[in-house]
DNA sequence: AGAGAGTATGACAACGTTGTCCGCTCGCCG
DNA sequence: CGGCGAGCGGACAACGTTGTCATACTCTCT
């Protein structure tokens, strides 16, 4: 009469059910799920019967509490998973981790301090074995009880701030320099530099590498050809338009990642300005646009490799002194103008 | 003289530690943890102190576990995290998610339908409370029996097969259909058909509705024109040029996906040529081409988000019929040429 | 004043699994 | 033929938490 769960089939089998119908004790069924030594094949065959017959699947959960192991889960926290550069680093890890037989949680901080900190006392509460965080807030010293705990983190793309951790990072000062140092070569002295927001490390970085090569290059900069805040290819497109308007108007551009790339080349195209252009970051289609681009570039997937594999080193008890990575970037020229 | 684990700092604190600090019980640590009601603020209060001096952070799985609860957790199952439309639906979905504290659980199949079936059933073995699955393989049954027990699936992009499910498609057929009645309308009548793979099922759709415009429009098409196995726009590239090569060539190419489209664009801009072309899928900077485009478009984050309403409507308990739900597509005309 | 209702707290079992340990059944050797 | 180790199976506790129930106390109403 009385039905289980709204009215629905009914309980998940556990290994007691598996047993009770196999006619052997609980312990049995546990270890032909695992695939332990020592049991007779007539048994085990028994036991897999009754498993098939159920439909039962162990509890990975009741598993890892009992076991005190590893959840064999890892939680990767980034920016924004659509954003192609992040896809990417969720991909990589997400093959690396199934290479271990483990799983990955990830989530999106939106760049917002107070929703990072919330995502990551989440994913630790879930007991994950470690932590990939591109972190957006500016106080990761919570997380540092965590590590004492056994939760393993490695930083990517940026470092964490007021905690001692690994971090796989990108030559950002050096690659904006070198940029840079390129539109020097090429004769140009005033360079307009557009960059999303200098609250973000990775943007303070990219700016003093091309501070780095003006200064080398003796070229003053006073601050008036850098436009900050430029959030979006419309953005940027307006802001190269308005410099363009101005008595000196700048002869080159640096543009600090692929967002304001794609708008500024596409404004430059529009007004038929000859202005040379280095962009911050390739992208897919970089090859395609309507005029070549002269981009800083670097590669990802290794990004992504290196922190993953740092990740799992720790994981499995690697205890040397926590280290800083950093990849280096490489200037593609295919033609400034 | 013993170290715990590895020479590390220590072990876990639980609820018991709590409680022993406190010098409270362990359920009033409950309680309070939970924010149940019950608890005179003054106990409380020691509570808090010991969980803040402690560090304490509640077992996720342990209380899953216990409570018989669901896990806050959802799988999805697509094939590539890397691949913009899918990293596109996982963000949706994550963020949907969130909006319930609930975290995601990411794999990629790498369209492997034995792999596809092992993260299923690593997934369920989680215990997730629900799984939004991209299908790659061509039986879906033993999610059957995983329904039946309770975790809730819901399919998108495709359907899935031998199993009574939801599922959130486009309208792959009636979006082809349209792209090639234009071409018709526009006068042509040898239309180049280049697809990745007639094993997809949205493949075969898209290819039945470019047959379906040409039948509409009484135009014969014997298959000579139809490129199947184009898997990357090197590829697509290497078969336009070939088809244009041909004694016939067809004025006009509809490629059934972007990276088909990519390298068609490219390789007819390269050479020159003036035949026509609608591509399946818009993608991000399809508007930079170095010809416009006309594609067949539609709204990625809406596919995703009703997949994502219809997966956690489920898990709230909504038994109704199995539901089969079709997003329509748009043509985005940019100028044939 | 005493019954009854309600509040605050705790003891204990249970969730589904695995580690530990104990006992049974063989076959083999002295 | 008795003893003994190896091989095999099972009883029981424990992982960290929460639900159930019991208890002690406070307050209100008749």
């Amino acid at each position: 009469m009385i039905e289980q769960r709204d009215g629905r089939a009914g309980r998940r089998p556990t290994m007691v059910d598996v047993a009770r119908l196999a006619g052997v004790s609980l312990k049995t069924v546990s270890r032909v799920v695992n695939g332990e030594p020592h049991v007779q094949p007539a048994m085990a065959g028994r036991v897999l019967a009754a498993v098939a017959e159920l439909g039962f699947q162990r509890n990975h959960m009741a598993s890892a509490l009992r076991a005190g192991r590893a959840s064999a889960t890892i939680g990767l926290l980034i920016e924004e998973l659509a954003n192609p550069f992040y896809a990417t680093i969720a991909a990589v890890t997400a093959e690396l981790a199934r290479e271990r037989d483990t799983l990955l949680l990830s989530a999106s901080s939106e760049e917002d301090p107070a929703r990072e900190e919330q995502l990551l006392r989440d994913l630790c509460s879930r007991r994950v074995d470690g932590l990939l965080v591109v972190p957006a807030g500016c106080d990761h010293s919570f997380l540092g009880a965590q590590v004492e705990m056994g939760i393993a983190v490695v930083f990517l793309d940026r470092p964490g701030t007021n905690i001692d951790a690994d971090a796989v990072l990108l030559d950002n000062r050096g690659g904006a320099r070198s940029g840079v140092r390129r539109l020097v070569e090429q004769g140009h002295r005033r360079i307009g530099v557009l960059l999303d927001s200098v609250e973000v490390h990775t943007m303070r970085e990219r700016l003093a590498g091309a501070r780095d090569a003006l200064a080398d290059a003796g070229i003053g900069h006073d601050g008036s050809l850098v436009r900050d805040g430029v959030r979006d290819p419309a953005t940027a497109a307006a802001a190269v338009a308005g410099m363009l308007a101005e008595p000196h108007p700048p002869t080159a551009f640096l543009t600090l990642n692929n967002r304001i790339t794609v708008g500024a080349v596409q404004q430059l195209w529009r007004q038929g300005s000859d202005a040379a252009l280095v962009g911050f970051d390739d992208f897919e289609l970089s090859h395609l646009m309507p005029r070549p681009l002269t981009v800083i570039a670097y590669d990802t997937r290794e990004l992504a490799r290196r922190a993953a594999r740092l990740l799992f080193a720790r994981i499995d008890g690697d205890r040397s002194p926590p280290q800083t990575v950093i990849l280096p970037t490489e200037l593609l020229d295919r033609g400034l103008r």
